[in-house]
DNA sequence: CTTCTCCGAACGAACGTTCGAATGATTCGT
DNA sequence: ACGAATCATTCGAACGTTCGTTCGGAGAAG
């Protein structure tokens, strides 16, 4: 709090005259970064019908909400469970509704694929693959969110391997 | 520290006695972490040639270390950057050649793959995959270091849509 | 008597939070 | 129109707690 009171050019004092508590800012935050990520997502899927082009959308809506706001995402991927009782269920759900999303988009795939993975993992694999991100990227050196997004894809659509001849 | 004190049944004072601060006990435990993952992982390449087996050892021995220690890399994770100088830069050393036999992994790998991703991008990709096990992975409903090995590297290699016509 | 092992008690710093007061703006009775 | 009263906004200073760390000493071993 006395870091965002300095950031902020307020004093300790008057933050808690807007935020009842630390907790509740943190709350409010997360409530708005995931509720607009779900919003957006819901938007560029709107008239999308191709199965693999929506898992590309869902990506690149992904990164770029975290590349743009990279010490956010940082910041909230640490405090990931910080959040209690009424506060934490609220954000889980909107995280589910989320996760629910991205699920339905890897069912439609998977219906086309000769693929024998859990639905699960490889929703948990593409949120990983996502979500460190906050831990290595650089934006003087690395590519952009498209570049990224379109880069993400194909390892996750198509594996580091595609083009190469399948085993027996 | 004086959860350490509580968990370990030996004083706050007394852990002083053994480690000089909490800094250095960190670093220690990280040095011996990766150090043994590292380890493990260079025995296990041994006597491997085939160049995609050997990224599925990678996948396994990572995972397996994970999970057998859950708890302990969800702190180090969270702890990632916690270390100050010189303590920072000699475990930086160790993960970096961590991720340097990673690299080595993926270029064998891509010689024969028809796929421009970056190998920096492949190999972060991967090592999110892995790493955020931590968050989701419950050992009473979830799969064993074993089958999610054999998960993750058929996404990693094959991707979700292995199986599937290509595109033109 | 020295050395090793361990501890209770305390230190100073940092944290989240609260309190009372100061300031300026807005409303209201007259 | 004017002063009084109310409200909104902001702050310095402090509160109680937790944290990492230290100190002096107790007990056991050699």
């Amino acid at each position: 709090m006395r870091d965002l009171s300095r950031a902020s050019g307020m004093s300790l004092a008057g933050l808690y005259y807007y935020f009842e508590s630390k907790e509740r800012l943190l709350f409010l935050i997360q409530k708005h970064t995931f509720t607009t990520i779900v919003q957006r997502l819901k938007q560029r899927l709107e008239n999308v019908d191709d199965v693999e082009e929506r898992v590309r959308i869902f990506i690149l809506n992904h990164l770029e909400y975290f590349l743009h706001n990279q010490e956010a995402m940082k910041v909230l991927t640490h405090e990931d469970d910080a959040l209690k009782n009424g506060f934490g269920a609220e954000i889980a759900a909107i995280k589910r509704e989320y996760y629910r999303i991205c699920v339905g988009l890897l069912e439609g795939l998977k219906k086309e694929s000769g693929l024998q993975v859990s639905t699960r993992t490889a929703v948990m694999s593409l949120f990983g693959m996502m979500n460190w991100i906050y831990t290595w990227h650089n934006p003087r050196i690395d590519a952009d969110a498209e570049v990224l997004a379109r880069e993400m894809g194909d390892v996750f659509l198509r594996g580091v391997t595609a083009g190469k001849g399948r085993r027996p």
